[in-house]
DNA sequence: AGCACGCCGACT
DNA sequence: GTCGGCGTGCTC
């Protein structure tokens, strides 16, 4: 037979071999290649090929390690993302490799089931429209939009049972790690060994008893992180992405794939449906909503009908150089008073953000990037938030040894500054520096226990704490009036989430936020909880200034030690893409980090009608496979979440 | 991606 | 003379 096999090489190209043996499709097999043997992967049998052909070595798998839709969809990724086919591959990949001799491991119980609450009318009429397309295989897109405690995992855990009791399985996707646990749980409870759990930080062994599990037919349902999304599950029919908007779906390394877009292809392939949830979705999900290509399903109701927090928005110019204005010591006062719970947000981790010297005003930076290290009192350490560069506190100045003077302030700093003002009040950090004790805190922040949170978006995230009343935004800032186009949705959509965080029990909560900017239509609609208010401002900018959904951009970064380097194959590259008809190319210019982790970094940002994608990326990539040369890399990014 | 082939400088 | 630099091109 002949067979057509993918090589894990990039080159955009299969090759077909002639194989003695039986073999399947989403088998791997040794070849001979090029003086060389090369375990590739069975895209196809085919009837003839036009080339002479060599015979296989052996065949690596008698039964396919991946479902056939996964093949359609690496094929989709190579085409879409502009990578290699094997590149596109190797996501799906590794995760079935060593898949042996698996023990499989004692089913998790829980010993209490919670009793099923009764469905609003919003949340019956949204599970009915959803398990209405699955019955019917109809290939549908939802946008579930609610605030955070308007009842959507009800909704999910509805649509999830259907697919549990008509012999189909479901992806949930939640954007970050440590979101799982809360929902694991719950699952657990309902759904009870149907239930696996898919993230990168899991354990070769915790994954491989998860393979042997989803092999078995055990697994039904998948909770899981962005890579998740290429599970071989059998009879795939739902995938769920809980906070769509969040840029954790995106992938950092290449193929930067987007799991939200490609949960929705996948949905494509196999007639499955796709639920997105927010309180507020992406500019470029509701535009689709508004274009009727995506159904909305609404959830006003607030469970409980819980009443809305107060919100009032704090000019800082006015508050005399203090990180937390009076009125927030006001705030946390009262409600450590009352025995209730505060959480305040600080985006930005460390004690002190700026080391500068006190003569020459030398700031102290990383050697590797170029950028400001920020002091960690807790470890002891300077470190630079782009590269991970670590080193010691330093005493004076490297230029002229003048005294050194800390400026602006991360969580730490507030820790401090919140442990002095409340000596007898508990007081708990979350952010990526505290990764370890999150349980703990987690588990305490649920016990009701009156103490003040302080933590990153990492904390604004997701978690429901009932005794909470008071939210702080420390400083509503973070990077409004910066160069990238989304800033004002990242703005509202953390804004938006921290003031989630309150009310959630019966008492009425209060939101302080401060702000340089307070008149920003970003923090004026998040503090007004008018989403539509806010996305008919944005979508008017976005359509001024031709950014997405308006617009579909490619991003490419060409990177490398020598400067001159990248600027020379940046302009070669530009000249080249300047010859495609319907593209607008703007640059090169040096990316906002010029120079990251030793290496320069300019970048080429690509503008073009969407409709003309098809055709375009076929010759960008006619353009791009010319490069690199000389020591530089080229990293393409299709809809990039920031163009700085 | 690798690996061979091929065409020029410098070295025991 | 030949050893080795890396530009170009091909691999079923």
């Amino acid at each position: 037979m002949i067979i057509e096999v993918a090589l894990p090489l990039n080159i955009n190209k299969n090759f077909d071999y002639i194989s003695d043996f039986d073999v399947k499709t989403g088998c791997r097999v040794l070849v001979p290649f090029n003086n060389r043997k090369i375990t590739g992967f069975v895209v196809a049998i085919k009837e003839k090929s036009d080339v002479h052909l060599k015979k296989i070595i052996k065949v690596v798998d008698t039964e396919p390690i991946i479902t056939e839709d996964l093949i359609k969809l690496a094929n989709w990724i190579s085409e879409y993302y502009l990578c290699s086919f094997g590149s596109a591959l190797n996501l799906i990949l590794p995760k079935t490799i060593k898949l042996s001799k698996n023990k499989i491991t004692a089913p998790y119980m829980h010993s209490e089931s919670e009793i099923p609450l009764i469905p609003t009318l919003e949340q019956g009429s949204a599970i009915e429209k959803i398990i209405t397309s699955m019955k019917n295989s109809h290939q549908k897109t939802f946008l579930l939009y609610g605030m955070n405690d308007s009842g959507k995992t009800e909704v999910y855990t509805k649509a999830i049972e259907y697919c549990i009791e008509n012999d189909y399985s479901a992806i949930y996707l939640v954007p970050d790690v440590s979101l799982t646990s809360q929902f694991i749980e719950l699952l657990q409870n309902r759904f009870k060994d149907k239930v696996g759990l898919w993230h990168s930080n899991l354990t070769q062994k915790e994954k491989n008893s998860f393979i042997a599990k989803l092999k078995s037919g055990i697994i039904k349902v998948i909770l899981g992180t962005r890579s998740a999304i290429f599970l071989p599950v059998n009879n795939p029919k739902l995938f769920i992405l809980d906070e769509e908007d969040d840029d954790f779906y995106k992938n950092i390394q290449t193929p930067k794939y987007n799991a939200r877009d490609v949960a929705i292809q996948r949905a494509k392939i196999v007639n499955g449906v796709v639920v997105l949830g927010s309180a507020t979705p992406s500019i470029e999900i509701y535009n689709k909503v508004n274009k009727k290509e995506i159904e909305i399903l609404k959830l006003s109701e607030r469970i409980e009908s819980r009443p809305l927090p107060k919100v009032s928005v704090i000019n800082l110019k006015y508050t005399k150089g203090f990180a937390v204005s009076k009125p927030l010591k006001f705030a946390i006062q009262s409600a450590i008073l009352q025995k209730k719970q505060v959480f305040l947000m600080v985006n930005r981790r460390g004690w002190a953000t700026i080391l500068k010297c006190k003569q020459c005003e030398n700031v102290v930076k990383c050697p590797k990037c170029l950028i400001p290290l920020v002091a960690h009192k807790n470890q002891s350490v300077l470190l630079c938030h782009y590269c991970g560069f670590k080193q010691n506190f330093v005493k004076n100045c490297l230029v002229c040894n003048g005294d050194i003077s800390y400026f602006g302030y991360g969580t730490e700093k507030i820790e401090e500054i919140i442990k002095k003002a409340f000596p007898i009040v508990d007081v708990v950090r979350m952010d990526a520096d505290t990764k370890i004790s999150f349980s703990k805190t987690f588990q305490k922040m649920k016990s009701g226990h009156p103490c003040i949170l302080i933590g990153t978006q990492i904390a604004a995230k997701g978690f429901d704490f009932s005794n909470l009343t008071v939210v702080g935004v420390i400083n509503a800032n973070s990077g409004l009036y910066s160069a990238d186009f989304r800033a004002a949705e990242r703005t509202f959509s953390l804004l938006t989430h921290s003031i989630g965080r309150c009310g959630r029990g019966h008492s009425e909560g209060q939101v302080i936020i401060q702000s340089e900017h307070p008149d920003h239509y970003a923090i004026k609609y998040a503090s007004e909880f008018d989403y539509k208010k806010f996305y008919e401002s944005e979508i008017n900018i976005r359509k001024e200034f031709e950014w997405p959904p308006y617009k579909k951009l490619v991003n490419i970064t060409v990177l490398g030690k020598n400067e001159k380097d990248v600027i020379s194959e940046s302009e070669s590259i530009t000249l080249n893409l300047n010859g495609i008809t319907g593209l607008s190319v703007l640059g090169p210019v040096p990316k906002i980090i010029s120079y990251l982790a030793g290496k320069h970094r300019w970048q080429i940002l690509l503008k073009f009608e969407e409709s003309n994608y098809k055709h375009i990326s076929k010759d960008i990539l006619k353009v791009l496979e010319d490069y690199p040369k000389k020591g530089v890399n080229v990293v393409i990014d299709v809809d990039p979440i920031e163009t700085v």
